[in-house]
RNA sequence: CGCGAAGUAGAGCAGCGGUAGCUCGUCGGGCUCAUAACCCGAAGGUCAGAGGUUCGAACCCUCUCUUCGCAACCA
């Protein structure tokens, strides 16, 4: 496995490496990171030490759906979202240490010609087929309906809210057209079916290279996870797949028969790959052909589970077929749940990235080292196998205790001592004096290099991780053995003892360089610190030199130590959980208002809407009549009906009226109210109802009734 | 109801057929160069329960119990 590992990667001559695009419609939460961006860099900036060629691509996706829908809802445009989310998100990234060669953006006019050439080239190869069928459409936002914007009855379990694509109940998956009584939730309407016709990518002719490609060639080197889901794709039975919608928003079909139609967001975004490396050769003169047409390039796509059969079926597919080269693989994360909880924008449980670098970075004894400590926590918890969870008192113990306490302090404790038992200066080492211990420390130096190299060939990021920490921890051990502030005092009677001292201290020093290389592809900003304490230019962090004990030379003097990582208090904490809290209120109680609101507003629509036009004569059918309530009484078993009787002067009528719930039957008795006298007569709890009492509904819901300002004879009329 | 995930030391996790392991925490000791840090040692688990397969099971199979999720987003 380890020697697989390393033929592959030693064989190929470049690399390309994606992590999934945003969808640039909000912030992006540490779920993100961890799933996709970070392991991403780790890997680049491990490749990029060994002076591998690799480009490091990624880049907002502005289309799709819910963009232009957000923005009708928001009153603004698609663009405007776009443009507002892009640079933020960008910005997240760098000020968290990923480095993307490019941060693109498929609104960009090269992506747009990108994958209109894309689609045509498979177009005119055949590779897509054109079907026609009915899609549901709102005549009233004048729109065709994405399949999750329909909501309706579950064919399945009798569910009632259903999405168009998934009934949420049961899981059954669906198609709109068997949903019962579909609405649009756009508009609340009934949408309306409409011939359409669109391109389709029949993957189901691709089945038997994909089957040989995934589960046979890469059944040993794949995530376990990542084969699985693919297995159970293909089994279940691949199906031709829609390129293109009936959409304004996204990059137009180049057919002259195909207007109003454009690529389906899902064709589009994993070209952004494509397009992101063709600018970013442009803006650094390099040809980009290579990175994807040559198959001694490694292709590696970083992606959340969700994302796992757009990179391993779908857009390998298209590549194929495109005469690109495939992904040799995709290690795709599980889910990272937050103080045992899912991870949820639109519930405020979660972190955004955005939070994080205001509330740690940028804070006055924040700065880079905090953007270290969430990528070595987000890394330590990675969701590597199953979904993992993020606390913030796990973040705040492998801050104080392993990045601190065993990283930090070593490295301060080798710096300090050097000042004071070397003068400040790199020790020399006695290699006469060399003891068991010496040789154990220098061969744990070198082992924690291949270790490490191993695991990341591997995606272990998690476990390589592990053993740069776990070498600190030898150097304290080994820094505890010598005791090297013991031997000194020795010194005044026995000065051959400082050659001891050199040697321990020597090694201390070597280890730190060593500590350096490894840990920098996981905490960059912490290896440049180094650097700065130890006066050596970036070169050092070349990959090359890890496992060497002669990266620092004898006599070079050493600045003083800074602390690598402060403490995290438990204040600091506490304020983070409450935050956490009190977001998930503030979120509650603004969905309720829009509940409400929503609400208010649909009755004031209600009481807005006027009835269909009548006729004179349609009016003077009616018969109002002014009456008296003699008598009321509560309807037994009905929570709302009253029976009343009513005088209107030529008879005595018996009403059931529908107004328990606002008055007492008490109250009413003597009140002159209008009745409609000559409405047909109708049982109600058995009791027969001989007309209707007019009553007017205020916006709180309250009845009134209708009835002449002053008292007047019973049985007048009404017109 | 159904689907999915999971139940291993106080907490968080690894192990997935061959004498139960890691990190943190706890307790005891050492050291005092260091960010009240570091080093050594110890306690603590019948690996949810019950059956079964096997020479042997935390690991495979069956059943039971319990917990969590099924919200958003989605390529």
């Amino acid at each position: 496995m380890d020697n697989e590992a390393n033929k592959e990667s030693k064989g190929a001559k470049r690399y390309l490496i994606t992590s999934a695009l945003p969808y640039a419609n909000g912030l992006k939460h540490i779920g993100h990171l961890a799933g996709a961006y970070l392991p991403a860099d780790i890997y680049v900036r491990y490749l990029r030490a060994q002076k591998r060629d690799v480009v490091f691509v990624c880049g907002s996706d502005e289309h799709g759906t819910a963009i232009p829908i957000q923005a009708t809802k928001e009153g603004t445009t698609a663009k405007a979202i776009i443009d507002k989310y892009h640079p933020i998100i960008k910005q997240n990234f760098e000020d968290l240490g990923i480095s993307f060669d490019i941060y693109h953006r498929t609104s960009e006019p090269l992506h747009h010609e990108t994958a209109q050439e894309f689609f045509s080239y498979l177009n005119n190869e055949g590779a897509l087929e054109l079907l026609a069928s009915e899609q549901y459409y709102d005549p009233e936002v004048k729109t065709f309906l994405a399949d999750r914007y329909i909501k309706g009855t579950c064919p399945n379990c009798g569910f009632e809210s259903a999405f168009g694509d998934q009934c949420e109940r049961c899981g059954t998956s669906l198609s709109p057209d068997m949903l019962i009584n579909p609405v649009s939730t756009l508009s609340g309407k009934v949408p309306e079916l409409r011939p359409t016709q669109h391109w389709y990518l029949p993957l189901n002719r691709h089945e038997e290279w994909l089957r040989e490609w995934i589960l046979n060639e890469h059944k040993s080197d794949w995530r376990t996870s990542v084969i699985g889901q693919c297995k159970s794709w293909i089994d279940g039975g691949l199906q031709p797949r829609a390129v293109t919608r009936d959409l304004d928003w996204g990059i137009k079909v180049p057919l002259p028969e195909a207007d109003g139609k454009v690529l389906y967001v899902w064709f589009d975004a994993p070209i952004g790959y494509i397009s992101a490396t063709k600018q970013w050769a442009i803006d650094n003169n390099k040809d980009w052909k290579p990175y994807w047409y040559d198959k001694d390039t490694k292709l590696v796509h970083f992606v959340g589970k969700d994302n796992i059969v757009f990179h391993c079926i779908i857009f390998p597919v298209m590549l194929k077929l495109h005469g690109n080269i495939v992904p040799q693989n995709v290690p795709a994360n599980e889910f990272m749940n937050l103080e045992g909880d899912k991870m949820s924008t639109s519930r405020g449980w979660s972190i955004e990235m955005d939070d994080y670098i205001n509330d740690w970075i940028k804070k006055e004894n924040g700065g880079p080292q905090l953007a270290d400590t969430l990528r070595y926590y987000l890394t330590a918890i990675a969701p590597e196998s199953k979904d993992s969870e993020f606390t913030w008192k796990g973040f705040q113990d492998a801050n104080n205790s392993e990045l601190g306490n065993i990283f930090g302090n070593f490295v301060n404790r080798a710096f300090v001592l050097m000042h004071k038992l070397c003068n400040g200066k790199v020790p020399p080492l006695h290699n006469e004096l060399l003891d068991e211990t010496d040789k154990a420390i220098i061969e744990d130096i070198k082992n924690a290099k291949a270790k490490v190299e191993n695991l990341l060939e591997q995606y272990k990021f998690r476990d390589a991780q592990f053993e740069v920490i776990e070498l600190s921890r030898k150097g304290n051990q080994y820094m505890q053995k010598k005791e090297p502030w013991i031997v000194a005092k020795k010194l005044a009677e026995q000065p051959e003892v400082q050659k001891q001292i050199d040697n321990c201290l020597h090694l201390c020093l070597q280890l730190t360089a060593n500590l350096a290389v490894l840990i920098n592809p996981f905490l960059p900003f912490t290896a440049k610190k180094m650097l700065h304490m130890m006066k050596v230019v970036d070169k050092m962090l070349d990959w090359e030199n890890a496992g060497k004990i002669k990266l620092l030379s004898a006599g070079y003097s050493l600045r003083s130590p800074e602390l690598l990582f402060r403490k995290i208090e438990d204040e600091e904490i506490k304020t983070q959980l409450e935050k956490l809290k009190a977001a998930v209120k503030s979120k509650e109680a603004a969905k309720e208002v829009a509940a409400e609101t929503a609400a208010a507003t649909e009755v004031q629509k209600e009481a807005v809407a006027v009835k269909p036009e009548i006729q004179y004569d349609d009016f003077a059918k009616l018969d109002f009549r002014v009456g008296t309530i003699i008598s009321a009484e509560k309807v037994a078993k009905a929570d709302k009906l009253l029976q009343l009787q009513v005088d209107l002067g030529f008879e005595i009528r018996t009403i059931v009226s529908g107004i328990a719930m606002h008055f007492k039957p008490e109250e009413i008795v003597g009140k002159q109210v209008t009745v409609v006298a000559n409405l047909a007569p109708r049982k109600m709890r058995g009791i027969e109802s001989n007309g209707m009492i007019l009553m007017a509904e205020d916006a709180a819901g309250k009845l009134h009734f209708i009835n002449p300002e002053i008292t007047i004879d019973n049985g007048a009329s009404v017109s």
